[in-house]
DNA sequence: AGGCTTTTTTATGATACTATTAAGAAAACC
DNA sequence: GGTTTTCTTAATAGTATCATAAAAAAGCCT
């Protein structure tokens, strides 16, 4: 498994070096430059890790007021909070970690010390993570299997039982065909019982609110989740 | 509750300052002049945190080597290492890192400052329940755990046993929807296989005191905190 | 193309689930 | 032991969700 990181900071084109040699190391890195990027990118990847890189003595100020800001979400509850910054005044750095940081690196360090301290402090990191209940797909979508519902263009779909239940089972195996019967044995349990054209009005009520590319049709056998549309990588 | 530290060093006198300081912060530490006495000490009273304090050049070679003896030892396994060390060579850090520590602090450091980075791993602990006794909401909702009881707008609202549960619970995972018979089992723990609408009336009666934004109906499935209100206090 | 089959879509009535109220039991309180 | 508060049960009302039917569209075959 793969750890995810937020990389921050205001200016994005410092990052390339950092992040190079992070992804070298086998981490799934996501370069962020507003806190609000950060909030709306972790709805589809919570971070393991959440590095607030400084650069220069002006963003200085902002540091804990940050550290408060990613504290107070909770999609941020168990994420590590790493400063990095040039700056290391003891004050500034206390300040920090009142504020709820993991660590404080002083800039500049080399990249294997650094990865050797974000493997250090990974290692205490809880083993719940939020990835667990979430379902990735390439186009933009999430699918929250704890909330039931689905995150879209950074939107919440809300779906009913059924239709959150067929579509669960389609996910399930991306790509294969469900038939009708098999998809009523499964969510609605009873003996393979003549269901009219049920199935088909749910999964309509799905792709209205879906898209229709979400789902697919195969006449005369059933139905199936597009599968490319499944990101596995991710899931990994 | 009162975390226990070790601290170690060949020479205990040099370590005279250092431990008045973080007794003086309310940690509870032990002077361990040898990995044997720690193997002993820990029998007793398993520690939290290990710091490996070198004093001399003379000491560095064993350092690596006594980070793998502690961590050899099943008692450390959830123990929390720290060396703290004039020597910062990147090698020396690295091979530390990899061998167990936690986190490797340059000498000298201020006894706050230290005592800040301290605090910032020990959070990090495993089975470390938090006694955190405030949640705090977006809308001017604070619960109070300790008390049984909910600030909002300034105004206290007390809440009546199974309610307050009821609402702790659904706090614990804010955005996931709780089945009633979740519920059930976690507030009223046996099997309870009567349930009939109890549950509706104690959600009704919350709905009541703090508003109906506050829990969200999943028809067919259960009831869920709204995931946006909460908002997770910092200042422990 | 035409005729047949299967799926989509719309509309509507049924039903399963929840809300609400009230009132009696059970606890807790003093 | 009596009073107040909280919890549960029951009964009714209300509503979102679901299933059914039926028409429209799409797909398939010779």
């Amino acid at each position: 498994m793969s750890y995810t990181i937020f990389l921050y900071n205001k200016n994005t084109d410092s990052l390339f070096e950092l992040s190079n040699n992070l992804m070298a190391n086998d981490f799934n890195i996501f370069q962020i430059s507003s806190i609000k990027e950060a909030n709306e990118k972790a709805l589809l990847h919570p971070p393991h890790l959440f590095i607030l890189d400084i650069f220069s003595d002006a963003d200085q100020t902002d540091v804990v007021e940050q550290c408060i800001e990613i504290r107070k979400k909770e999609i941020f509850n168990n994420t590590i909070l790493i400063i990095h910054s040039p700056n290391t005044e003891d004050y500034l750095q206390i300040e920090c970690f009142k504020a709820g940081a993991d660590d404080y690196i002083k800039k500049p360090i080399r990249t294997k010390l650094l990865v050797s301290r974000i493997n250090a402090l990974l290692k205490r990191l809880k083993n719940t993570t939020q990835e667990e209940h979430l379902i990735h797909f390439s186009n933009q979508m999430v699918i929250n299997i704890e909330h039931y519902s689905i995150l879209k263009n950074n939107e919440f779909i809300f779906l009913p039982r059924k239709e959150f239940e067929i579509l669960l089972l389609l996910t399930t195996k991306p790509g294969k065909v469900f038939s009708r019967d098999e998809i009523v044995q499964t969510i609605w349990k009873k003996e393979y019982k003549q269901i009219g054209r049920t199935i088909d009005v749910h999964i309509r009520k799905i792709r209205e609110k879906l898209g229709d590319e979400v789902i697919k049709t195969v006449k005369g056998v059933g139905y199936k989740l597009e599968e490319d549309l499944l990101n596995k990588s991710v899931l990994a």
